[in-house]
RNA sequence: GUGCCCGUAGCUCAAUGGAUAGAGCAUCAGCCUUCUAAGCUGAGGGUUACAGGUUCGAGUCCUGUCGGGCAUACCA
């Protein structure tokens, strides 16, 4: 809808002879008073061509003509603002597009004919995973969700590790658990894993081989079993969320050599080595850091022969460039802060264009019950589980609560909240819009033979009532609001929307008779109805929660 | 110590540098013989942590202070 203005006032200040390259910003007022759109174009101006921004703004009213039937009337109003006041059946024969296009209203093909990829859970198999993985795995497949509807063509990949140091604890920590299964006398340390999952592995191991692994100095088995059982139970996890991934990147690949003979990681070490950016000391191989200004340098290749996780870091980030992604988001927990500007450095220094790398790092979940906080711990048994938090909660409230905060504000995870069957809690006020939508056009088929299929929007014009014109505004903005998230890699700002769009719903419902209304006042309220639940429907699609017909 | 995030109503949180800082919960007062009251209407509630600065305009940007979280590994 804001796209509609620029044109025509870029006409205008062409034959207001002021010339201006600065994009056109188009404002939605907070008070009504001052119009349904507005421009702060004078005041930008007012900058570069040290003028009055009031004057400015009064002459590029003089040369401004919309089409008939758009804008009824344009003023200047405070300092310098341009308001502009819409023609009611403007936006009412704008609202048929939400009709018309269905379920791809507010889709673009911006990113038509290019690969975007979104990295997100990303969680070794070490253990089940944890609330605070839940909210950046639910993060990224917002994410990508939202790069789909512009056109990008997306991989939502899952980037893991089953070699190196924690999977070692892991596996011996397995052997540990199935040893005491075998009634062996063992002490459990303190630094392994001390989660009951481990327990059931053993168990599983125990009732399969019964204590035939008691000798055995191969932890291999012990790993492989582990990470099987854990990785499935993840998916498990990760699917009752509706999360699936495209792509499972195992680390693993990154040291095994190619088509050159030489591993991706070899490569890296490679490149940076004939940029000088390698030094060899204490038995390590360093990456010098310090040539770009940080304080120290920093790890690639361990005194024991093997890559910490940055050197594969690396190599990994190349493989998304090599693979034709024009679009990279990776989504980090705030515990990973560190993690990416040496990967970032590295692949800047090997030539490639990070600018199309965006980071979304999401802060840390707090749960709550009964008003006490637990802190989300990580390597103890007592980190609460992604898994028992939906059990309590279900899969959507579990999305909407894990999205409906910005992802730079530490989450507050009410359970009591979002268990509630009231009204308090969102996820059912926005289902609850939709159930009654439903329920609203079940009754008009039944009663008065409304064809819902057949809507098309040709009596919307009808519609007379401010709470009507309010929420077909509100409708159209549904498309600028799927540009907002992903511009802040934010899915927060649409369930703010559709928290908006529910409410004034339920008061147009509330003060506007639908069914009982005069026939022909009826059949337009109903087909705003139709276009309520398809902004609906489609928002909450791209949030992953399901969209009830009844409650 | 240093880096990143946060500090907004009693609570949980919004607000592309725009006009009188908004929602929900909680509190108080109303609305169901009428399409789902899981809803709606209204009231009260604020020195946007603090102090400076930038400009037509600052919750938003800059500097400093205070408070909270995360990170500061040859773990990932």
């Amino acid at each position: 809808m804001r796209d509609f203005f620029v044109p025509y006032i870029k006409d205008a200040l062409h034959s207001a002879g002021i010339v201006t390259d600065r994009d056109i910003q188009i404002e939605k007022p907070t008070d009504k008073r001052f119009g349904d759109f507005s421009t702060n174009i004078a005041f930008l101006l007012s900058k570069e061509l040290k003028r009055n921004p009031r004057e400015l703004a009064g002459e590029l009213i003089d040369h401004l003509s919309f089409p008939e039937g758009t804008v009824v009337r344009t003023e200047v109003a405070g300092p310098g603002f341009v308001n502009f006041h819409l023609d009611p059946a403007f936006i009412m024969r704008e609202v048929r597009e939400v009709l018309r296009s269905g379920a791809a209203f507010g889709c673009s093909t911006a990113g038509r004919g290019r690969k975007a990829i979104v990295e997100y859970v990303s969680a070794n198999p070490t253990g089940p995973l944890t609330v605070g993985r839940g909210r950046g795995g639910v993060l990224g497949d917002c994410i990508a969700n939202l790069l789909a509807t512009q056109g990008y063509e997306v991989t939502r990949e899952y980037y893991f590790n089953d070699a190196g140091r924690q999977m070692q604890i892991l596996a011996e920590s397995v052997r540990f658990r199935y040893m005491e299964a075998c009634g062996l006398p063992v002490e459990f340390p303190d630094s392994h894993y001390q989660g009951d999952y481990i327990r059931d592995i053993a168990a599983e191991l125990f009732r399969e081989h019964g204590s035939s692994l008691n000798e055995t100095e191969n932890l291999q088995l012990f790993k492989e079993s582990a990470e099987g059982i854990i990785f499935a139970s993840i998916r498990k996890t990760l699917s009752r969320l509706s999360i699936n991934h495209d792509s499972f990147f195992n680390e693993h690949t990154l040291y095994q050599a190619g088509a050159h003979g030489i591993s991706p990681n070899q490569a890296v070490i490679d490149a940076l080595d004939a940029q000088g950016f390698i030094s060899r000391h204490e038995n390590a191989t360093w990456f010098l850091t310090t040539k770009l200004g940080q304080e120290k340098d920093k790890v690639l290749i361990k005194s024991s022969g093997d890559p910490s996780y940055r050197l594969p870091d690396i190599a990994y980030h190349v493989t998304k460039f090599d693979r034709g992604f024009s679009l990279m988001v990776n989504v980090f927990g705030a515990d990973h802060i560190d993690e990416y500007p040496d990967v970032n450095e590295a692949l800047k220094i090997l030539g490639y264009d990070t600018s199309r790398i965006r980071v979304a790092i999401n802060q840390f979940v707090t749960t709550t019950v009964g008003g006490q906080t637990i802190k989300m711990s990580t390597r103890k048994g007592n980190a609460d589980m992604l898994d028992e938090l939906i059990d309590e909660v279900g899969a959507d409230a579990t999305r909407l609560f894990f999205i409906m905060r910005s992802k730079d504000s530490h989450l507050n995870f009410d359970i009591d909240l979002a268990k509630r069957q009231s009204k308090d809690n969102p996820v059912f006020y926005l289902q609850y819009a939709h159930a009654r939508i439903c329920s609203l056009l079940r009754m008009a088929s039944r009663e008065i033979g409304f064809d819902v299929d057949a809507a098309s929007g040709e009596t919307l014009t009808r519609l007379a009532e401010p709470v009507e014109f309010e929420l077909a505004s509100a409708l159209l903005d549904y498309p600028e609001v799927i540009q907002s998230c992903l511009r802040f890699l934010e899915p927060q700002k649409m369930v703010e929307y559709l928290h908006g769009i529910a409410e004034l719903y339920h008061k147009f419902y509330q003060e506007c008779p639908i069914l009982k209304a005069d026939p022909e006042v009826c059949a337009a309220r109903l087909e705003l109805s139709i276009c309520v639940r398809q902004v609906l429907r489609n928002g909450f699609s791209l949030l992953g929660i399901s969209a009830p017909e009844s409650m």
